[in-house]
DNA sequence: CGATTGACTTCTC
DNA sequence: CGAGAAGCCAATC
């Protein structure tokens, strides 16, 4: 477990029901803008059975773009969704501006500042 | 340690 | 507005 996936499951676990993130949003709120691609490779690393809220996290067009063994898992996400009051679509889309959550530095307390 | 791999994002055409 | 390519960067091989 680096520091880099403590950083982003906090942000995950730190998503309100009913809210929902996009993995740049995660990224850009660690400090490492350009780092979405890296939140998606931790959450693929992540078993599914974690404690962790990953169906509240997607792209920044609001769909669901997981991909694990079969789309089978995108259905959970969708079900998983509808569960928290986010209406998705039959294409796995959903209107994340409606639904988009954002982050708050004063958040994380046990995490630095990035400046020096 | 170099090459490859992506639950992404954004710019071009 | 849709499809394609490039950029990004940590983790794996």
């Amino acid at each position: 477990m680096t520091e880099f996936q403590q950083k982003v499951l906090r942000r995950v676990q730190a998503i309100p029901r009913g809210r929902v993130v996009s993995y740049g949003q995660i990224a850009e709120s660690i400090a490492r803008p350009r780092s979405a691609r890296q939140v998606g490779w931790i959450m693929r690393s992540l078993e599914l059975k974690a404690d962790y809220p990953w169906w509240r996290v997607l792209n920044t067009k609001g769909v669901i773009t997981i991909k694990g063994n079969l789309i089978n898992d995108a259905k959970i996400q969708k079900a998983m969704l509808e569960s928290e009051g986010i209406k998705v679509s039959s294409d796995f889309t959903i209107e994340i501006e409606k639904y988009r959550h954002h982050f708050s530095p004063d958040q994380f307390p046990d995490e630095e500042p990035e400046m020096a």
